[in-house]
DNA sequence: AAGTGGTCTAGACCACTTT
DNA sequence: AAGTGGTCTAGACCACTTC
């Protein structure tokens, strides 16, 4: 990096495609780019510190301050996490505090936040078109399918239905799953490697069929609030697709504006 | 400015009270919170450039980076915006760009955005408890309630009923509304001086009741999508509750989580 | 005491827009 | 050419944590 200045694309004036080709790409975003692919490849496990901004500074000839800027945009997008005095350490779902972040569901009433999760199944099949596609696969491609009811104050509240590409996540099992207890995402990312970045949410309200209604307890028919999921882990790649069923008598989905 | 660096607060060390009070307040800070003032006091109209960061480390006495900072957090706050060459303009309602950021209603299949408004009636009472308690107001006191229809590719998809405070909105009638077309956040901003900064939205899955489903051309216990808002402006007074029940047969609520 | 992230400065130069 | 925001540097000092 030290003699390597960012520079002008090899690129005539004017717009060239449909595509905005970037002419010039910031030194912070360079060093932003290595680290992320750090991340990726596993350099730094989650939990971990990453090196010191003096250290990284040194090490890809830099100023501190430009290692500040590349990391300061990570910790925006919770890849990292800083914490004054101590360094920066790679996120997790490992927390308590990681959470909510993904299960946007509330009491209405304030209350306790017991969560309790159970399987219902767990099995392997060739991926349905929808869910290739989600996905990025070919229609026929082993996919993992998980079922699961979530207990929050000890009521029945979210059935989830949740489908993995079976390559990546070879060896997932219900006795695996069993054994487990704790964010999913905490499983996927500790036993697989796979940490789950960002997601996509698309919601509705639909009607209760009979099976739905009988794992959840309520009357076939019952308005339920379906949340389609679509997470990706680092550069944007469709790792999972997830419909949930959410029972919203006394919880609701929360969201914040801005 | 000038003088005052940032000191520790007249504290003894150690914690005294639950409430944690900083020691510390960086200059950043301090800069950012003169700048809110001068948002919400007026001093530069929406749409309009605020003073540039030069002119500002001048004025207050601070470097150009410490400007910087401040002016960064509030751009990514929303409160203002950058453009590089021209300046940094007071954030507007008044803007293609800003739509969506509040109704995040979008059709299942990528089609138009054809949204078209009609008022069902708008008129003034006293604040209901619920709605008192929710806008800081005494229970009784004077609050405006419009009702609406929001059009979404030609068909209703949202009946809202809006709730706000009676004294900062005084003037604003039906006919006032049936004039003016574009989102209502635009004219709050415009006509009442009162700019929606943020709002946490809480979903929940209901069926439709008799009235509703005859507004929304539905059949009655068809599933809707509840979605009440509290919307507030500079430093989190809430100035309207909202409460829309949306269509989703061919529409979703979109969330991105990261 | 040493090491980490956090703040602040002063100055240089670049990219972009307007005049 | 002038003015704006955007990037980068080098260095100082502060706050916080750990040893």
């Amino acid at each position: 990096m030290n003699d390597s200045r960012p520079q002008a694309a090899d690129e005539a004036p004017g717009d060239v495609g449909m595509t905005d080709i970037p002419r010039f790409v910031p030194l912070y975003v360079q060093i932003k780019r290595l680290l992320t692919q750090g991340l990726q490849a596993g350099e730094w496990k989650p939990g971990e510190p990453i090196p010191s901004e003096v250290e990284l500074a040194r090490r890809y000839g830099v100023s501190q301050g430009t290692v500040r800027k590349a990391i300061d945009e990570l910790a925006a997008e919770n890849l990292v996490v800083r914490r004054q005095g101590r360094g920066t350490f790679v996120a997790t779902h490992h927390e308590a505090r990681t959470q909510f972040r993904f299960l946007r569901l509330l009491p209405d009433d304030e209350g306790g936040e017991e969560l309790g999760s159970r399987i219902v199944e767990c099995r392997r099949l060739r991926a349905p078109v929808e869910v290739a596609r989600v996905l990025g696969l070919r229609a026929g491609e082993a996919v993992v399918c998980i079922r699961r009811i979530l207990d929050l104050q000890g009521e029945p509240t979210v059935l989830d239905e949740i489908w993995l590409p079976g390559a990546r996540f070879r060896g997932l099992t219900a006795e695996r799953l069993a054994a487990y207890s704790g964010p999913l995402y905490g499983l996927f990312e500790r036993e697989f490697g796979t940490r789950m970045i960002r997601a996509a949410e698309r919601l509705k309200a639909i009607a209760a069929d009979e099976v739905t209604a009988e794992l959840l307890g309520i009357e076939p028919g019952s308005p339920l609030l379906q949340v389609e999921r679509v997470s990706s882990t680092y550069d944007d790649v469709a790792v999972e697709f997830r419909r949930g069923l959410y029972v919203t008598r006394r919880h609701h989905y929360f969201n914040e504006l801005s």
